[in-house]
This record gives C-alpha cells, structure tokens and sequence, in this order.
DNA sequence: TCGTTTTTTGATTGACCAGTCAATCAGTCC
DNA sequence: GGACTGATTGACTGGTCAATCAAAAAACGA
C-alpha cells in the first residue's frame, strides 16, 4: 500500500525493481538496498529477513495489479464492458512489461517453496476468476465458472509467453486474442 | 537423449529431479552429485560449469516432451485426432506432475538470464504452435495461426494454475478444458 | 604385465552473502 | 537538558558454494 513508512515502500519496490530487471530471486539484500539509496541493515531492520522482503514486495504488486482492475469494472458498462475491462487492465502498460512479468514469473517460483506466497497468488487466481464468473453469469448461465478458468488461464498463458519473447506480443495483441476467445466462448454458449 | 554417456545422463536426471522437487534453481551442484550417486566434481568434469548442466537438463525435457508427441501425434487420426493427441500428451501423466511443472517453470526463470535458455523455450512454443496450425489448417484455414497461439497459451496458463494448486486439476479436467475451447473456436470458425 | 588414458574423487580455495551487533543520530516527551 | 525511542549505519561473522587441482582408481590396449 502507499500507507507504508516510505523507507519499507522505497525498499519494497526496489526490491521489485531488482528482481523484475536481473530476472531472478537471486539478488542480495545488499542490491536491493543500494538501489533504495539506503543500507542493508535497515532492510533487516524493517522486514526481518530477506523472505519477509520478498512477500511484502509480491502484495504491493498485487495490490497495485488488484486496485487498477478494480478501477477498470467501475469505470465500465454492462457485463461484457466489465469482462473486456479486467482484460485490458491485464495487459495495460502498468502490467504488461517485461520487468512486472519477470517479477510475477519468480513469484511463482517463490509459491513452490513458501506457503505464504503460495497463499497470495491463489488470492490473485480467485479474485480474478470471481470478477469474470460474475460478469460472465448473466451472459451464459451456469458455465461461468468454466469459461472463467479458461479466460484467466489463457491471459496467465499469455503472459508466459511474454515472459521468453516481448517481442512479438504488444498488450493491444494479446488483449485481442483473449477478447477474440472470450467471443467464441460466448457465441458457444449463448 | 539416451544417448548420452551413463554418467551424463545420472547427473542431468538428477538434476531435474532436484530442481523439481525443491522448486528453485537454488540447488547445489553437491546436492545434485549426490542424487546421481557421484562426486560434485564429476559434474564439474563434464558439464564445465553449472550453468551448462541446467541447459543440458533443460534440453533433456524438452527433448522427452518432444518424442511423446511425435509419438502421440502420430498414433492418431485425422487433423481433430492430432490436435487431441498433442493436447493429450501435454497433460499426461508423465509431463503433468508438480517436479515436472516446477522443473518447466524454473526453465521460464532461466530464460530470463541465459539467451540459450530463452532459445531453447522458444524451440518448444514454435514446435507447439506448429504442430497446432498445421492440423487446424485443414479445419480452419487462414485463422489456424491464430487460434494454435490462443491454444498453445491455455495450455501453458494451465500449467501455470497447476504449479500453485496442484489439487484442483488433473491431467483429465484440463485436458478437457482445452477440448471444450478447441472446440468453441472451431465452432467459430466453421 | 605394464604403461597410458579416462574416470572419479577428496580436499581446498576464494568469493560472496544473510544476518548480527554495537554504535551514532535525530527527534520527542517530560 | 536529560531520559527515552526509533531510525540508520559500518563493520563483522559464520556459513555456503562454485570451481580448481592433484592424485587415486579403473579401464584399456599392447
């Protein structure tokens, strides 16, 4: 949040930051901490130990992931606006750089050893496939919950794809391709 | 391939062994020597340095996926029947198990520091979509490119799902879920 | 059998890093 | 202005690990 003491927020995004450019969970405290124009030990200071860091540094990015695509569903109309709406969000320039996917993609790696991050990602799935089955409901009935998975799995899909080539997907591509899913998943249904 | 050197071949299965079930790249070169029975130096004799036993590990993967399915592919009938197979092979039970996935997912990791890493996960979506378009061609014709990109994401999105709540998918539901797009799409586009 | 090559190892080294600690410093409250 | 608190640091340590090396063991050919 931006609630944090500034120097916890300074160090949480340079955290972020260091991860999401050297692409990996490899980096020392010592690096973060230079980058937040601070000292190693008030990283310890203030977090405990580097894991703590870490997770701290996952919820502000899903935090900020979660409050842009809430912004998005308020600023749309009717079901169908809003679903496209969580899409676009997905792939707004916010999100969809390589730096913010590299982050992501060692999140993933964090949840196969931490039960904490484990637990946030799963909140990140939930959260995106409840916004879509709620929009989704009203246009196709009962197998909303399905087509939802679906959505959210072919953007997660996406994003991985992203991760290894940046070069051929802009995030006015792939919102077309889940869009043009979305379609036919509907037409199917409809 | 089999054909490595016995030696050889010990160290880069127990290489994604490890990596597989401790879910990171953090693992020791020692750790690893010991799982395949040998000195940590005798890894060092014959891959060079550790980087060089990972891309070996990966290559190996790669290359198993790979032959399963040609093998698939080639077993079925029809331009439906081998899109079904490869789909089928992605989520066999010899690929879709949590060391695998997090095998794959640490590969994506790689990728992100070592450009053969990134070459060799770009082989594969190539391969991938290849095979897609080529059977989707005779259903769909122009668009077959297309829809072999949103089919290849899925199955990479469920893997991603897979690798932080194993319990809510088997190998049968996703298949399945790809089935039910691969369908809709080609209802679309019928 | 013996000399040579190949495989394999244990011991060692040099770098690196998470985490600790004792010590300053800047406020704040009485 | 003195006691107390939180912020902040530099120096240190204990441990880990990739990589090297010299030598033992095994395999092999003559």
């Amino acid at each position: 949040m931006s609630s944090l003491p500034a120097r916890k927020q300074q160090l949480v995004e340079a955290a972020i930051h260091e991860i999401g450019t050297t692409g990996t969970l490899n980096v020392t405290v010592g690096q973060i901490a230079k980058r937040a124009g601070v000292s190693a030990a008030l990283a310890f200071h203030y977090f405990g130990d580097k894991d703590r860091l870490f997770l701290s540094a996952m919820r502000y990015v899903l935090t900020i992931y979660g409050a842009e695509v809430r912004g998005a569903i308020a600023a749309a109309d009717g079901p169908k606006g809003r679903i496209e709406a969580v899409i676009r969000a997905s792939f707004s320039s916010t999100n969809f750089r390589q730096e913010v996917i590299a982050a992501w993609l060692n999140f993933y790696v964090m949840a196969q050893q931490s039960d904490e991050a484990r637990r946030l990602l799963s909140v990140y799935h939930r959260r995106l496939h409840s916004n879509l089955t709620h929009e989704l409901r009203p246009l196709v009935g009962p197998t909303a919950p399905e087509i939802a998975l679906r959505i959210g799995a072919l953007i997660d899909g996406i994003y991985l794809r992203f991760a290894v080539n940046p070069a051929d997907t802009t995030g006015k591509s792939a919102t077309a391709q889940v869009l043009a899913t979305l379609d036919h998943e509907l037409r199917a249904n409809a």
